[in-house]
Formats: structure tokens, C-alpha cells, sequence
DNA sequence: TTGAAAGCGCTAACAG
DNA sequence: CTGTTAGCGCTTTCAA
């Protein structure tokens, strides 16, 4: 048993077609055709093709959605306010999840281009060249989270002038400092939702310093730059740049990090976490090398999680709002307007909690 | 500048459309002309719409994944499981949280149908009510982790006995016992992929009786009747009912449950949770009430989390493989046999760590 | 092996 | 206000 098509319904209520389409599509139409319509839609149990509009339209009004993995409760977090939006909005959205690893986000970026899904949002893996051929095609994108960067420069700039708007409205100081080193690599110009990071990272390095530590580390993820470069800017000087590490987005790969900066400078006394599972790992890594938190080391960690309250010590957070990011991103990408959408730049907030003491 | 259709490409190459079609599905074609045809999309940059496919076919080709909660660590494992499959098949996924509310659940039925979606995952909130618009359209569904049933009867019958072949083959004992209460709430006969909760919990309480522990509560959340009935079975005897309690998806209510139950009974020496979050909310109630796990509580939870081992004391765990679930699951979903896909019951683990002890 | 042609279900001109 | 008609991009008979 087919479902019934608007042809069904056309010939059933004694009308034509276009005054079917019409009808559901709350155009213009006498009361009384109206009604009959209605009525012989609902008895047919009639519901409109997706398929044979998105075809005459030449797109499929869904929503893509494009993150490294649902299993970090911070893209989850994301996931459900986006989820939310699209929902209130009754739009389908197409989900993937790309490991942190550009190809296979290039190669989800044709899947949606392939399904004329024009309107994605993002936290990026891939670069700036990963993401041209999705604009070029006249794809309405916003990233969350992070920003593709242009290849080549290794030191990242503050997100386009538009995206601090914001920030400066939320704590009356602008984001963009005067004096700059000078390669910089360029963010792809494309609404953005983001963290603020430089002033949670600046708040969390303050912190540790009033705590009295000298030596402190930075442990960071992929698509972190404007992370580490405000905590090399927040330490000030010269960095020590064997107390910044990286690992990619895998468990494996934070845990050994941590474990790796542990073992190699046992001279220092706090660690940045710049993620949960980052924090995790370095959580994990301390406990196996034996050392105390937070007498022997203070961890504070970016990305506030249930767990963090569990955890022992209970963790020092820098809470970020990821369920808020994502609802707004799809606020963004939805937002049909003549101009391109603002940036939005979200404020942090630091939750203290047991992981961090004093430098004895 | 527009995508390239295959009539471009067809009057590019100097052929009919037709031939280009075939060459691109890989049909019958003169070496020669293929070759041509390629070049010709290759050089155009042309991607085949799904719009027009799907029209054609009637169908999307997409899989549907319907879940109550992507914040649940389990929920996004199970749906890294479903990803990770879909991608290796080359399908779109659309996704949509239900928040547990049937009600939004249906809804988003009524989206996949719209969008001519034909296969879809869940993990289900509504009963069978809820499902059978589904089924009745033709869709083929599979279910993870849970099963609606019919609503009325509260007694939750075994999966069909398909459902249970694999599980004989992995411990060698039928899941069936011979003897049963009388009256039962059917599950919908759908293939699903499920874990082995009866011998999960019944291994749970087992541990917990070999510690001393006889007055052991359980903590359960919404679709898990089967649970709840191991439960029962496994403590034997007349169960104390003011032992069993339940609460919604949502954090808050599960944290009040916990509360509830310790606070009512002080005189339970052991809790199961029934899953993770409920494992979360049972640590956080006890520790606000001051008791010392496991000195005066001993707890056990469902589902293994990353942060289980951070816990303090870490939790000792009935591990499930939920990204499997997912995995088999997109599997079943797609397998496009003949004959109904045949359902699974994959095997829980009992992990010890430190949070349940002798009574004392 | 190939091309012409007929739609899939819907919307948007355009006429009446 | 309403009906007729022309496609959207693709696959698939059916002849040639």
C-alpha cells in the first residue's frame, strides 16, 4: 500500500493540482475549497514528498552537521542544541562524525553537497582548503568551536572583527590586543560560534599563577591554536615550549601525551587541560605516575562535565556553554537574511572545584 | 555558478543521457565511450544530484537514527557505531533526539517519512503504538538497546526467541527460562540488537550477594523493563518493591531518585544502577548524604564509562559494547536480504573496580 | 551498445 | 480563485 501522492488527493476533491499545493502551502484559496481539501488530505492520510519538493527547489532545506566525535560529551552537548533548533524549525539534520581527520571531512562535505544540502555547521578537522570547495558551491556554513585556518602559518589570528562584537559587549575589553607577532595565519572569513577562549584560558592561567605556580604546562588538542597561543600569551615571556603539548583527538593519544609531559618535566606543578578528555587523560596519567592532585600537581580543565564533579579530586573547570553554542550556530545557519550572519564569541566561567591548590 | 547536471555532461561528451547514467553506475558501455564520459565529468566537476536519484526511486536511500539523549555517553557511542558504518556504505545518516518523549518521537517518524526515509535505528522511547505508523509505511526498522512493547501489560515478555540464538551461541545457556509469570507485555517483533541484560544484572546481583549484601535496591530509567524484571528474578523471593525505583531520562530526575530511595531506606547496603546517568546521580546522592562508598553503600552501574575509572572510588561496572550495538545495528538496517534480518543480544562484562564492598 | 522518451511528486508561472 | 502545464535531475524501459 503507496502512499497517496497530491495527484490523489487533486482528483479526489474534484480540484487541480496546483490549488492542492496551494491549500498546504497556506496560499490563497476560497474557504470552502480550502476545507475540502483539508479534509480529503487528512482521509487520505496525505503527507507531502520531501522528495518531489526538494527536487523543484533544488535543495533539501536539511541541516548538516559535521563534528569529530559524538563520544566527547562537549560535540554531544553541541549536538543536542543544534538537534533542538533544527527541530523547532522542522528541519532534517544530516549528521557526521569526521574523527578529527580532514579527509574524511572533505569526504562528507561531497556527501552533503551530493544530497544538495546546502547549510552546514561545523567544528572543522580540516583547514581552510578543506572547506573551499563547500563554499564555492554556495553552502551557507557556520563552524562552532573552532575556525579553519589558511595552511601554511603556523600562528593563528583572532577571528575576523565581526565575531569579538560581542565579547566586548560581555566583559568591556577588547579581545584584539594592539601589539601582534607577525606571521599569522588567517581564519577562514564564515560565521562562527566560538568559546572565549583567550580570556578563559588567561583566567585559568591568572589562577594557578595567584596559587603560586611558576611552571605551568599546556595540554592541547587538534583545532586548538587560539587556545595555546593565549596561554603562551598569558604566561608571558618567553614560553617554556616543552611544557606545551599536543595530541590528536583520541584517547590513546591524550593519555600519552599527558603521561609522556609528566615523565619528561617532573619540575612542573600545573597543567592547562585543553579539553575534557584532555583533562581526563591527564587526570588518568597523574594517578599512574603517582602523583597527588592537587598537592603534587593542579589540573584545570577546559570544558565543564558531569564527571568533573565525580572525579577525585573533584575538577577545577573552565565551563563552556556547548549546548548554547550549538543552538545558536543553527540559529545562525538557519537565519535566511540578506546579510551573512554575525560571529558570536560565548563567554567561559570558571568553576572551582578541588583539582587545584596551592604550590607547596 | 550551478552544479553541472547530466545533460551537461551528456551533450559534453556528445552522448545521450542515458549512456552517462549507465556509465556512471558502472553498466554495459564500449570502453571508448566510458572513458570519454568520465574525462567529461571529471573535467565539469560533475556530482550526480540524490535529488533526482531519490525522485526517481522513490526513496532517500538515508538511514534514519532516532535517540533519546546524545549528552548519554551511550548513546553517543551507539550512535559512533551507526556513523561508522553508514559512512563505509556511502548513506547519509539524519538524526533526531527524542528526549524519551514518545511524543517527539513520533514526530520525528512523521519527518523521516516525510523525507521518504525508509530505514531507520532507534533506540525507542514510545511504545508499539508509536512505532507502527512506521511500520505499516514500509520502513525498516531496527531497534538498539531497548524494544517498545505493547502498551497495557507491564510485565516485559523476552524478545522474540530469534532474538536469543546468538546469545545461546556465546554462553552457551538458553536466555529463556522455561518457567515465567503470566501476565506479559509483547515486544513489537522487530529485529533489534540488544544486550544480555538479564545476565548482566543477574551477574551484578550475584557479586553483590557474594559480598554479604541482602538488601540491594535498584535504580532504573525509562524503556527498561527488561532490567527491572531480571531485577526481580535475581534477588528472588518476594521482591521489596520499595527497593525498585525509576526516574526519567533527565539528570535531575535521576539524582532525586537516588536521593529518594537512600533517604526512605537507609537500611540498603548496595544499589544497582540501571544505567549510566543513574550511576552518576546514585554517587552524587550518596555523597551528599554522607555515605562512604563502598564502606556503607556499595554500588554497581550499568554501562561502562570513561569516567568510571576517575570516580572516586572508581566504579565497578557491567560493561556493554554499545558502539557494536550501533555498528550491528546499521548493519541489520541495511542489509537489504530477503527474509528479516535476525535480531542480536550481545554479552555484558562484569568490571571490578572499587566501589562495592563487604557488608558490614 | 546506444539514444529517445517517459515519468518520479512537487511547485511556480501563466491563463482563464 | 483555480486549473493547466512545464520542468527540477535522474533512472529505466524500449527501440534502433
Amino acid at each position: 500500500m503507496k502512499r497517496a501522492t497530491i495527484k490523489d488527493v487533486a482528483e479526489a476533491a474534484g480540484v487541480g493540482v496546483a490549488t492542492v499545493s496551494r491549500v498546504l502551502s497556506g496560499g490563497s484559496a476560497s474557504p470552502e475549497t480550502r476545507e475540502r481539501v483539508l479534509a480529503v488530505a487528512a482521509q487520505l492520510d496525505y503527507r507531502p514528498s520531501a522528495l518531489g519538493r526538494n527536487l523543484r527547489q533544488r535543495r533539501t532545506g536539511g541541516i548538516g552537521l559535521l563534528l569529530p566525535d559524538l563520544t566527547d560529551s562537549f560535540h554531544g552537548r553541541l549536538a543536542e542544541g543544534v538537534l533542538a533548533c533544527a527541530r523547532s524549525a522542522g528541519e532534517p539534520v544530516v549528521i557526521g562524525s569526521t574523527g578529527d581527520d580532514p579527509e574524511q571531512e572533505a569526504e562528507l562535505i561531497g556527501m552533503l553537497l551530493e544530497q544538495s544540502v546546502d547549510r552546514v555547521i561545523a567544528v572543522p578537522a580540516g583547514d581552510a582548503d578543506t572547506w573551499r570547495p563547500a563554499l564555492k558551491a554556495g553552502m551557507g556554513v557556520v563552524f562552532a568551536d573552532r575556525l579553519p585556518y589558511e595552511p601554511g602559518a603556523t600562528e593563528p589570528e583572532e577571528p575576523a572583527t565581526a565575531a569579538v562584537d560581542e565579547l566586548m559587549l560581555l566583559d568591556g575589553v577588547p579581545a584584539t590586543p594592539a601589539s601582534r607577532p607577525a606571521v599569522r595565519a588567517r581564519p577562514l572569513d564564515v560565521p562562527a560560534v566560538l568559546t572565549d577562549d583567550r580570556s578563559g584560558v588567561r583566567t585559568a592561567v591568572q589562577y594557578l599563577r595567584g596559587l603560586g605556580h611558576r611552571r605551568v604546562a599546556y595540554l592541547g588538542g587538534p583545532g586548538r591554536e587560539r587556545r595555546v597561543e593565549a596561554f603562551r600569551q598569558a604566561v608571558g615571556g618567553v614560553p617554556d615550549e616543552e611544557l606545551i603539548v599536543f595530541s590528536d583527538g583520541s584517547r590513546d593519544s591524550a593519555y600519552a601525551a599527558a603521561s609522556g609531559l609528566f615523565q619528561t618535566r617532573p619540575d612542573l606543578t600545573a597543567v592547562v587541560a585543553g579539553g575534557n578528555m584532555l583533562g581526563e587523560a591527564a587526570v588518568l596519567a597523574a594517578r599512574e605516575l603517582d602523583l597527588r592532585v592537587p598537592r603534587d600537581l593542579s589540573v584545570i580543565m577546559f570544558d565543564d562535565v558531569p564527571w568533573a564533579e565525580l572525579c577525585f579530586p573533584p575538577l577545577t573547570v573552565i565551563a563552556q556553554p556547548a549546548r548554547d553554542m550549538g543552538y545558536r550556530a543553527a540559529e545562525l545557519v538557519l537565519r535566511t537574511g540578506p546579510r551573512r550572519p554575525r560571529s558570536v564569541l560565548l563567554p567561559t566561567e570558571l568553576v572551582i572545584r578541588g583539582s587545584c591548590g596551592p604550590r607547596l
